[in-house]
RNA sequence: CGAGGUGUAGCGCAGUUUGGUAGCGCGUUUGGUUCGGGACCAAAAGGUCGCAGGUUCGAAUCCUGUCACCUCGACCA
């Protein structure tokens, strides 16, 4: 009856089930991922939010680096003039600009762009930078944040400014610019899966969600608790679309000057947001072991008594050496009912408790964050014992989220099937690829296309919306 | 951007209808006892009531504006 009593003033997240956008946002906050800044729209990253971040970008990073592109810094200032040269890019864009107008006390002659996305800076600088077939391809990226003036924002998912990496990349074929493209949208399908233990489906944008100046976009699009989708990165060929204005050209071997094939890709914090909405439970965060900043928490018991809090740093050592993310909790002011609630909230993956009666049994007794499972594991081989939990965690996390987007994806034969599969999950259907049919969908079902899966295999003959002869397999959902 | 809701101590809330100078629990600090699923006792600190104007002798409370967050919708790579 006091416990109950008690429930009362600990503080809880609200129940997923209950409202998961209130959920979300209890999580992001009492994980202590970010704060709200004091400017609209913007949030501060905290150090746990950062650390995830910078896992997630060091993924991907090395992959990057794996397959041949180098990172750069660039401006973070882009003259209108620049802005402005790439028609449809301009369009796209410049309602959600933030314009310097100032400089100290000077009024500038032409106001600067605070970078939504840098093609036009990337592009000017390209085109200093190339002259020859030799110089090609040039393949960087960077790592920065850009601003982009949202008129509704959420943490992670969509702010007025987000930190990403954006790769731009120049080559001197569109068979090679293309290969790119597909290349890139690849490693995000496997940082997705494979780090984040969140699926995805990859495939090509439509025209209507292209990129505005791109010849093609493609995605990565994982599935979130509540059946929406969430676009968590893009890959862009964007031809000469932009070469041409920017002048980026080359003198190829045959002695003639062509146009650079360009690619650009892009993925950001969004990803956190991503992997929240895709693991996360009734306790809060989930984290996959890859990119959990702790790895493990040692939660001493009992631990005025004698040996304890020795044993425990014994432990913190010996898994540190064997490089494992682990933090040992001895904080002395909580009990440890209150810190498993604190580190299941903050989504660590591996639970280790270690009191008298474990130094007694020479273990150390676990709980797994994914399935609540307990047991024990030898102390003398526990680094070895904790790599296996990890890694069969980060495996059982992605099949479950596997397991999910499975059971809520359906292939749809009739509007009336799509509009019911759109309410919880993804709807995959032919579609005759008129963007009438996609504006109907969105109107009446308020679900998007998301993309083309790369098997085409048709499902049918028949466009799910007008109803016309149909070639093209697409997925519908709600998103975010 | 439209409709609705919420802003009071670090957190969760009461007080607003009917103006009179702010309260509860958790947390925090100190001391002690505890420690295997949100411990207990005692003492203490902590708030210009989101912000800016206005009405009034007096505003958390009434009026206007504004900002932030939440829900639903619209918009958005």
């Amino acid at each position: 009856m006091a416990k109950e009593a008690k429930q009362d003033f600990v503080q809880h997240i609200t129940p997923r089930s209950e409202n998961f956008s209130q959920w979300y946002t209890d999580v992001v906050l009492k994980a202590e991922l970010m704060d709200y800044a004091p400017v609209r729209g913007c949030m501060a990253m905290r150090p746990y939010g950062t650390r995830i971040w910078e896992l997630i970008q060091a993924a991907m990073d090395k992959r990057f680096k794996e397959t041949g592109h180098e990172n750069v810094a660039m401006p973070m200032l882009i003259p209108e003039s620049l802005l402005l040269k790439e028609a449809e890019h301009v369009e796209g864009f410049a309602p959600e600009v933030a314009w310097v107008t100032q400089g100290g006390s000077e009024v500038l002659t032409e106001r600067l762009a605070i970078r939504p996305t840098s093609e036009t800076m990337f592009c000017t600088m390209y085109a200093r930078w190339i002259q020859s077939w030799r110089d090609l391809p040039m393949k960087y990226n960077q790592w920065c944040s850009v601003m982009r003036w949202e008129k509704t924002t959420r943490p992670f998912l969509r702010t007025s400014e987000f930190w990403w990496q954006e790769g731009h990349t120049m080559h001197a074929t569109a068979e090679e610019a293309q290969e790119e493209t597909l290349q890139m949208l690849e490693v995000y399908r496997e940082v997705c899966e494979d780090v984040l233990a969140m699926p995805v489906f990859a495939g090509q944008k439509s025209d209507k969600e292209k990129f505005a100046g791109a010849r093609a976009t493609y995605s990565v699009e994982a599935m979130m608790q509540d059946g929406k989708a969430l676009q968590a990165g893009t890959s862009h060929n964007f031809g000469t679309n932009f070469s041409e204005p920017f002048e980026v050209q080359f003198l190829d071997k045959d002695g003639t000057l062509k146009h650079c094939h360009e690619t650009s890709w892009g993925s950001s914090t969004r990803l956190i947001g991503a992997v929240i909405m895709t693991h996360g439970d009734e306790r809060g965060l989930k984290l996959p072991p890859q990119i959990a900043p702790f790895q493990a928490v040692i939660l001493p018991i009992a631990a005025h008594k004698g040996g304890v809090i020795e044993r425990c740093e014994q432990v913190y050592q010996q898994l540190h050496e064997a490089g494992i993310r682990v933090k040992l909790d001895d904080r002395d002011n909580l009990s440890p009912g209150w810190k498993f609630n604190e580190w299941e909230l903050k989504g660590v993956p591996l639970r280790l408790e270690i009191g008298p009666r474990d130094i007694e049994n020479g273990v150390a007794s676990y709980m797994r964050r994914d399935t609540f499972e307990k047991g024990t594991l030898p102390l003398d081989s526990l680094a070895e014992g904790v790599k296996e939990l990890l890694n069969d965690i980060q495996r059982s996390m992605f099949a479950q989220a596997k397991a999910f987007m499975d059971e809520h994806t359906k292939d749809v034969h009739s509007y009336e099937e799509l509009r019911q599969q759109v309410q919880t999950g993804y709807a995959r259907a032919m579609w005759c690829g008129s963007r009438a049919c996609e504006d109907n969908i969105k109107e009446e079902t308020s679900a998007t296309s998301r993309n083309m899966p790369f098997d085409q295999t048709p499902i049918g003959d028949s466009c799910v919306c007008c109803g016309q002869k149909a070639d093209k397999v697409m997925y519908f959902s709600k998103a975010y």
